[in-house]
DNA sequence: TAGATTGTTAATCGATTAACAATC
DNA sequence: TAGATTGTTAATCGATTAACAATC
């Protein structure tokens, strides 16, 4: 039971952090201020130091914080010292683009299934896992301690198709579908609306179009 | 010239409502009280007539809102009604998913181009664009009307090829590498670092695990 | 010790929610 | 007209920034 509850801003920010920790540590570098790293990231020092403190104290008065100790922090709070095992259900275009990437298994998440309701994709290879029918999925996902299903499949199915997951134990999805999905406050879903995103640029470009004029 | 900037957390909006809004419409549904809208999306009344208002009166007091007009209205804001035309630099299986993912053109982002470094890829064809060698990207860029580039490359060469793009006149890049791209302040930009998405729902994963112990 | 920089409290800013007068 | 619901102002809440005492 965790008694202060983390804002999901802080948290959106975490993997930034994490990101250029890991770029300064393999540049050798041993420490830095959170102004340093103000300047780096283009966001206050005020806001870094905030953020590192909801977690308890990683920098040292005097000094800043050690680059090393801070990145291997930060990927623990991630979870990125454990091992995420992962299914991905639609096999199109997109279930094997990030079937087939390979950074994410270097973070430790492991793709322990595939599967697909089009039986010409059946038996197709993503990385040595082979495609395998929906139908399988429910025993699947109970035999296997799965952790996070990968959704990509169209909006129409994806309601659905999550509420069979949870029903059989899936704690967190990462959503593609275009839908809201409705399940239980305990699972956890975060959402990779890939059409909103473009249409937050369109709505940005078109109005820097109307600004120049 | 703009008077009032409208905050990004009101534009990150707009997509779902004008989902919502689509889905009613194909629904029949003729008017649509902001009460009632509120049920159904989750989010406070309030919130959503402060943020129609940002852009001007679409309902009627007594009536509520009409849901093809708001759904129009709203689909202006975003550009919808505008044609873009785009092009994907990066054939790997992210570009070509993205390339082949329909919805985007029934919203009028049309496909001009695609482009890899990876002689192997040259020629082939996403929905009928052959894929081009990476060195005809600048001309190409300049003689035809791109208005978004997506780049779905790897991290190292993303931030070079961004600003070869911006040399040549793009206003708009949706960047799917994982890394922050250094342009002029008029050009948009708009992430999606997959990995940081990914790297959230593990940290909420964790946390829900902990509590529930 | 003096200087640097954190951790943390206080001040500010912006976004969300509540309330209600305007009006269809 | 009475009822419903917006548009908009005011109140609240939360997140960001500033300031500074603690301390390495």
């Amino acid at each position: 039971m965790e008694s202060k509850e983390i804002s999901q801003a802080v948290i959106s920010r975490l993997p930034r952090y994490f990101r250029y920790l890991g770029d300064l540590k393999d540049l050798g570098v041993e420490r830095i201020s959170s102004q340093e790293l103000s300047r780096l990231m283009q966001v206050t020092a005020s806001q870094i130091r905030q953020d590192f403190n909801n977690f308890g104290g990683f920098g040292q008065q005097g000094y800043g914080y050690n680059v090393e100790y801070l990145y291997q922090e930060i990927g623990k709070i991630l979870g990125m010292d454990k091992t995420h095992h992962l299914i991905i259900v639609g096999a199109g275009n997109l279930g094997q683009a990030l079937g087939n990437y390979m950074n994410f298994e270097r973070r430790g998440f492991i793709l322990k299934g595939i599967f697909d309701k089009n039986p010409d994709l059946y038996g197709k290879k993503v990385r040595e896992i082979a495609v395998q029918p929906m139908e399988e999925i429910e025993q699947f996902v109970k035999e296997n301690e799965i952790d996070i299903a990968v959704l990509t499949i169209p909006k129409n199915s994806a309601v659905q198709v999550a509420e069979i997951l949870v029903a059989n134990g899936i704690k967190a999805i990462w959503n593609f579908a275009h839908v809201d999905l409705n399940v239980p406050p305990n699972i956890q879903v975060e959402n990779v609306h890939l059409s909103d995103s473009l249409m937050k640029l369109s709505y940005n470009l078109e109005r820097a179009n109307k600004e120049n004029k």
